[in-house]
DNA sequence: CTGGATGCAAAGAATTTGCAGCAAT
DNA sequence: ATTGCTGCAAATTCTTTGCATCCAG
């Protein structure tokens, strides 16, 4: 996180207020949250931040690679931090409840470049859909 | 696809012309199209399909689990036909250029049903980032 | 016939843009 | 002092809804 300032800087972006409270929001708050959500997040430590300023800074991150967005079916895309613990999300087709899912099959291919396409693979995004525990009856 | 005008049927949905048009849309175009691009071809055979009804199929192709929504990092969701040769895509974050990939790590996981959480997997979505051949220079 | 399906126009929601003032470097 | 950053309000873009009409079964 501190690191992270001192990237967004060496990048010459400044260093602001607004933008640290979107950082702090992202990182401590759920981990894929809307922009509307992480507004309101980051509004308990800058009460008069704006919105728009919420999706300017999201944006820049996303160039920066720092976050990834996540559509889950509603209607809104969501963001969350890149590489903080990677992990996936087992979504329930039946209730739409959104549960974590440490570790990750796929990051042995990270780096590579694949022999067909010469695409070199440098991240990826999985969703899994299915059953929780308690729809199984259904 | 004769299959699946028969299942609609047997869910008591009519076979309407613009039905019809759309699902002739969704399976003989790219492989993963906006709700708009969509639209524009099935009114290559039906010109007075309303934006609005290729909505509603497409909601109801989506309850129906015949249609899948994909976000590929522009503003709008795409769709695309579920269980047509399954295959993921290659994305390239440089030029934003979108290749399909055949084959599938994943496909040993249909249907297991995870030790921890109990959850069981019945599909999943994989977005592969990195940098396509023409764009390893940067 | 009859209820579900459609198209249009209008509403809603999410995201982007223009601009004048503000503040980090 | 610059020049980038911000908030506001307005504009866009994507998607959904209300309603009168239409048509598949």
């Amino acid at each position: 996180m501190d690191e992270l300032r001192q990237e967004l800087r060496n990048r010459g972006y400044r260093l602001t207020s607004q933008r640290e409270a979107v950082l702090r929001a992202i990182y401590e708050g759920a981990c894929s949250q809307s922009a509307e959500e992480i507004h309101e997040r980051a509004r308990r430590w800058l009460p008069s931040l704006g919105l728009t300023t919420v999706y300017r800074t999201l944006e820049l991150l996303k160039q920066a690679r720092k976050i990834q967005e996540v559509y889950l079916g509603d209607g809104k895309v969501r963001y969350e931090p890149i590489s903080e613990t990677h992990h996936h999300h087992l979504i329930c087709q039946i209730c739409g409840k959104v549960e974590p899912m440490e570790g990750c099959f796929l990051s042995p291919f990270e780096g590579v470049t694949l022999a067909g396409s010469g695409f070199q693979i440098l991240g990826h995004r999985l969703e899994i859909y299915g059953r929780c525990r308690s729809c199984q009856g259904s």
